[in-house]
DNA sequence: CTAAGAATGTGACGGCGGTCACCATTGTCA
DNA sequence: TGACAATGGTGACCGCCGTCACATTCTTAG
């Protein structure tokens, strides 16, 4: 099955224009030089599996295009999302640092380009270049920061439409989409289905629904296929406590 | 008031015995030599907020003896806690790290001992001395863990009394605890007050004090003052299904 | 030792949301 | 194009647990 995808294949490193802008990549350019040799450039359909939990660690991914996400599933098999990785972002990173399991299953939303880079390479690299480090420790602060807000989420909220209302807000904060402007109405793509995001807020997904299908009913939000579009804001904050 | 503390204060880190089984503290001589400059020693009563949720990072925190909770709060009051932090943690790393406010409220669990390293000091710590860096990334990686332990009990437990079986399964894993040996008795010393354990499994204080009675009740666990005894693993271990 | 306050125990009640069941709609592949 | 899977919508039921209220026991300062 000969698959397009349609976006651009970044293969080298110390070319990329995005660079600067993401969490990981700004690196010296003796790092850059050396990542370029140690870093195998692989493109994923939607829904590849990058790593899993529990799985021995086989080294890091650096996410270059696309979105992924990490989710945790217990003995029963309800699973978990713990948050959506976004380009630039380096996957598997307490695993690799840690020498432990995987701690969550990596899994690609969209088509996506990632570097692989082996575990021992990696330490290696880590260790040589300063700046990796720090850039290390950037990506672990924001994994703990994003763990934060899900335990706040999932802890301090009191209510299903409250949560909801809170995810949705945090989606609007992204000022990279649809540029369909009209005046008081943010439109954004959903990536997630509702499946998803029961198991991001903590919730089923039958409630998901009922609770979306009431924001619609009060003229809070127009959900169109993936696009869904906030038409009153203020509703939304409203019912947001926390 | 002269409170008397009954544990010995380590005032020289390089003299320090433990500090080879610490998260941070097994530095290479060099860093330990800086950090013996840099470092200011205190001492804090139970119940001492270390540092404040949202304030701008003033530094770090070394948790020589002691224990502390790191807990967030929701803007009607209600609070969550994170993790409790042992002896040998640096506290306020993600603040420092990245110059963003603190993520947590710190506040002692017993009398603690506590090295403190001013914002700049530690910035240029880090510069300077690679295994630091090393212990940051471990620290962090700790952290993310903890806080993903926590969203997998908050989002993927069904029932509170799996909750309370969990934490205190948990708390069974550690060693160091008194020597009351009966066998198949596993005594555990609690230091949180059950509206703290209802703040960290996301319950309410009510619900704790009813399954605790539960468990009392079928002969699981036996409590007496801050003193808890196992005497049923198996059937706690059967509620889990995580 | 005593009194005030903190921590804990317990009953009653009611609502949120999980679960089951089933149908409608959309997407996908041969 | 038609069939099958994946996703989404909705009603009915009911149990867990949050909340309020108050009694009881344990701590601690003075």
């Amino acid at each position: 099955m000969a698959m397009a995808y349609n976006f651009h294949i970044i293969e080298d490193c110390l070319k990329c224009t995005v660079r600067e802008q993401r969490l990981f990549c700004d690196l010296s350019r003796e790092a850059l030089i050396r990542l370029q040799n140690i870093k195998a450039t692989s493109v994923y359909p939607k829904g590849a599996m990058l790593c899993l939990e529990g799985q021995p660690p086989r080294g890091v991914f650096i996410l270059c295009t696309g979105k992924a996400k990490l989710s945790t599933t217990s003995s029963e098999g309800k699973s978990m999302i713990l948050r959506i990785a976004e380009p630039g972002e380096v996957l598997g990173l307490t695993a690799a640092v840690s020498g432990t399991p995987y701690e969550a299953t990596v899994e690609t939303l969209e088509p996506s380009q990632a570097n692989f880079i082996a575990q021992t390479d990696f330490v290696h690299f880590l260790r040589e270049h300063p700046d990796v480090g720090l850039r290390v420790a950037k990506q672990l602060t924001h994994n703990c920061k994003c763990a934060y807000d899900e335990v706040r989420s999932l802890g301090l909220s009191n209510s299903v439409p409250e949560k909801l209302a809170k995810l949705i807000l945090r989606w609007a904060e992204n000022p990279l989409d649809l540029p369909v402007k009209k005046p008081n109405e943010t439109p954004l793509r959903v990536t997630l289905t509702q499946e998803e995001i029961a198991q991001f807020i903590g919730t089923s997904r039958e409630t998901v629904s009922r609770v979306l299908a009431n924001f619609r009913k009060k003229g809070w939000v127009r959900v169109k296929g993936a696009t869904w579009t906030i038409l009153n804001r203020r509703a939304l904050e409203n019912l947001v406590t926390t």
